[in-house]
DNA sequence: ACCTGTCAAGTCTGG
DNA sequence: CCAGACTTGACAGGT
């Protein structure tokens, strides 16, 4: 009998189908100033937030409705949740049956929800201020999850960071600053390789080192790699989810270059062929696989690919459902 | 309805 | 040392 990959695949923050579903709606620090009343300003932040939750559970039907059981939530949730001059602000109390109802539906769905930081979460950095400001947007993520009622399954993807000049230095800074943070905290991070400091190699490294499962990213190894192929870090790689003290899938993210001028930006869809070989070479030791589509046209982009993949079906790739494939190695 | 500039946060590069 | 590029979805303000 041969050896199957299950793979289940999913989309980032927002829908290109379904629309007026935004779930990072936002107001700018400037029109809060221009309120003049900061409670008033609180209470239209909190509002904004609910719409952005809302719409975040109407995302999560539709991608029921799709057999979609994974997916990224937008970290711009809570408009200037993390501003430097709203730390008075407690929008927690006021959103916890919208966080609630998120947490429940996808529990009750078996889905698996993250988060992605964005770049400016950086704890290899040399400044004290940006640390803290990283710890406190991290704190913010994981609080969000906590109040949907997601276990520690449920992460928060980030990249290591700059390298300002010296990157083993700045990884050395990573990992002990990254060691000092509250077990809650790093219980809820994995790791991801970027496109332009730290490679695949140089991250897998310090997950290892910190027990951290990594999210490997084969677009950024692609365009950022010490000559390896995706395929040779791959074992290392799936070793660092058996850590887990829950049963996770091992998760990659795919997608695909804009153009031949533009290697690193991400095209609207994403090339079947490329993944395909890669799931291919990894099927033999994976039993499940994750996949998250970081293409322009997110869900229509899933969509597109499941279609592509329906041509294989003659050559190794079984069709599960509208959002998962088998592969066999 | 559509277009252009701005926002928010960091790092990195060029001058 | 400082301005600008980079990135992203959405706001803000103009036509």
């Amino acid at each position: 009998m041969k050896k199957a990959m299950q793979v289940r695949i999913g989309y980032v923050a927002m829908s290109t189908v379904i629309k007026n579903a935004s779930p990072s709606r936002t107001m700018t620090y400037k029109q809060f100033e221009k309120l003049g009343d900061i409670e008033a300003g609180y209470r239209r932040l909190e509002r904004i937030a609910e719409e952005n939750l809302h719409n975040t559970l109407r995302l999560l039907k539709h991608n029921r409705m799709h057999d979609i059981h994974l997916y990224r939530m937008s970290s711009k949730l809570i408009p200037l949740a993390t501003h430097q001059s709203l730390q008075d602000w407690d929008p927690f109390p006021y959103l916890k049956p919208a966080f609630s109802a998120i947490g429940d539906y996808a529990n009750q769905a078996g889905m698996r929800l993250s988060f992605h930081p964005d770049h400016f979460t950086v704890f290899s950095t040399p400044r004290e201020e940006v640390l803290r400001h990283s710890i406190r947007d991290l704190t913010h993520h994981v609080r969000m999850l906590d109040a949907m009622g997601l276990d520690d399954r449920a992460k928060n993807n980030i990249h290591i960071g700059g390298a300002y000049g010296d990157k083993a230095t700045a990884g050395a800074r990573f990992i002990h600053q990254f060691s000092k943070l509250d077990p809650t905290l790093k219980r809820r991070v994995t790791l991801e390789n970027d496109d332009k400091t730290f490679n695949a190699v140089e991250t897998l490294q310090i997950s290892e080192k910190l027990r951290l499962p990594m999210v490997l990213d084969i677009h950024h190894q692609w365009v950022n790699n010490e000559g390896e192929r995706p395929q040779d870090l791959w074992p290392r790689i799936h070793a660092t989810w058996r850590e887990e003290h829950v049963v996770l899938p091992p998760k990659i993210h795919v997608s695909s270059p804009k153009n031949d001028k533009d290697l690193r930006g991400h095209a609207d869809y994403v090339q079947v062929e490329p993944l395909l070989n890669f799931l291919r070479a990894i099927a033999p030791i994976t039993t499940h696989l994750d996949v998250m589509i970081e293409a322009k046209m997110k869900d229509d982009a899933l969509f597109k690919l499941m279609d592509d993949l329906k041509q294989y079906t003659n050559d190794g790739v079984t069709i599960k459902d509208q959002a998962s494939v088998e592969i066999e190695g």
